[in-house]
DNA sequence: TAAAAATACTCCATAGGTATTTTAT
DNA sequence: ATAAAATACCTATGGAGTATTTTTA
């Protein structure tokens, strides 16, 4: 028994022929013949009266009959509920990302999206925590991710994953092969720090915060733009810094890095997942979130 | 898209897994995957999240998880509610007829009404339209044919079919070849009749007495204890009568004896089929009254 | 005799398999 | 390194056809 059986009896009753039933569904007569014979041998009885004059279904096959229309009816339900369902997946979604997941989560991510939904025209605002937060508040951006909490009572926010923030060395280091160093080793090894106001810095002042020191104590060799310039600049063996392993994996990866923790130093953060409190997602920025918790939440 | 690959489907959403549902429905991994797949192409979109640790519907697989559920649930409730049906076509049914519908009739229905349902027992009651009656009413019987209507109030009688009651005579009779014949012609002739007390002769009777004419009038050759005694006496040239055509189908069919119509008298009459009128059907009996009434009323 | 359904047969599309590769942890 | 899913490829069942026979009014 399958829908495409119950569909030739359904006509063929509706027909009372077996002829016309054929026609209806663009078959020959004794293949529909055969597939009720299929289904009379399934179901063990008679479904259908070969009367002379018309083809009416027996007890049996009026019992069936109910139950074929039902699910005919669901599964053309279906298809029109998953065909509109892909109709609300197409159109524009505008994505912000704070430095970090914006530069090395995000795109990956909507990469993956797009390849899913092929129809959608997905933007990405890459700027500061602060900034991604206002936008999320003024409506222009629907999702964003950001590596801090906001207060902003007009703000949902979700932990996605954690950012590993870790001490990044080159690999011609004596720490090379060192899975952990004291902070007190690190306060004389030259140091590369971000501008004032990246979130990366504030994490680590935090960090330090914690432990009752400051970035000042750090012997503070160049201070960078931007992650890649820190990147470049520990490949170069200017200094080491902290940075998250997001930033650095491929270097992790290839060898051309080192990652190692800092004793007693704490220097996780989260990811948070950003949304307006009231504002409704859209479907499709619903499913990005979706996605990204599937994808990335552990 | 069909029933197989949602079951198929539904199971890969339980299980997390296309292999454990593989494994559920006693299939390969790859086939799982390709009823998958095939699902997908044909919704155009991804059903399920090929994660790392688990496979999880997406949206459009959680819809159409719904709708297959539901139809699967169909399908099980037709399958058991077809089964139970058969199991109620089953035991006995005790089935009464008088003298034509009894000897002529209901042999052959009962046949074809055994081939359908192969589990029944049935029974024929032959006996006089007024036995058939009190057995209905006493609840012997549960449905009867009989040549006539009856005034009971316990009985409920619907119209079957015509029986045609027609003038009889060999092949080499003279008027072998004609359509009708007048009433004045038949008076002369030599006329076999059935014993007092029969439906037959009760007809006949009543159609003479409708023409101001009575059965007396005739010229009666002989008297037969059954129909088939007339039928073998008209065949052996003894005389002509009035018999049901049911009774003499095959010697009309083969051209051993003729039928034709007398001018001006009307010798139809119903056969009705027969029950009580408060007492409920077996659902056996209900089917074998649909039975007759598709395969014979017009 | 004509019309409808059943039967007989032939063919090919596809559901199923196994072996292997790819992917992700 | 391992486990799961995807891919590649082969086989055989059964769904489709046409031609014909059977059945019944």
């Amino acid at each position: 028994m399958n829908l495409w059986q119950l569909h030739i009896f359904c006509r063929v009753v509706e027909c009372k022929s077996f002829s016309k039933a054929a026609e209806a569904v663009h078959l020959s007569q004794p293949t529909v013949s055969s597939h009720i014979k299929d289904l009379e041998e399934h179901f063990k009885c008679l479904l259908i009266d070969r009367l002379s004059k018309e083809a009416a279904p027996t007890a049996a096959g009026r019992l069936l009959y109910g139950y074929a229309r039902r699910m005919l009816a669901l599964r053309a339900e279906a298809e029109t509920a998953l065909a509109q369902h892909q109709g609300k997946m197409q159109g524009s979604i505008v994505i912000g990302g704070s430095t970090i997941p914006g530069g090395y989560l995000l795109p990956r991510a909507i990469g993956k999206f797009k390849l899913r939904y092929p129809q959608i025209r997905p933007a990405l605002i890459v700027a500061d925590t602060q900034r991604i937060i206002a936008g999320v508040v003024e409506g222009t951006i629907e999702v964003g991710v950001v590596g801090a909490e906001s207060r902003d009572k007009r703000i949902l926010q979700e932990h996605l994953i954690a950012d590993q923030l870790r001490l990044i060395v080159p690999v011609n280091h004596p720490w090379s092969g060192v899975k952990a160093v004291l902070l007190e080793q690190l306060l004389s090894e030259p140091f590369i720090v971000r501008e004032r106001g990246s979130g990366t810095l504030k994490s680590i002042q935090e960090s330090l915060g914690r432990q009752g020191r400051s970035i000042e104590e750090l012997n503070i060799v160049a201070e960078m733009g931007s992650t890649e310039a820190v990147r470049q600049a520990i490949r170069d063996g200017i200094g080491v810094s902290i940075l998250s392993t997001l930033a650095v994996s491929e270097d992790l990866e290839s060898g051309a890095l080192k990652a190692l923790s800092i004793e007693g130093l704490n220097l996780t953060r989260g990811l948070y997942i950003t949304r307006h409190r009231q504002r409704s997602l859209s479907p499709l920025a619903a499913a990005f979130e979706e996605f990204l918790k599937k994808n990335l939440q552990r």
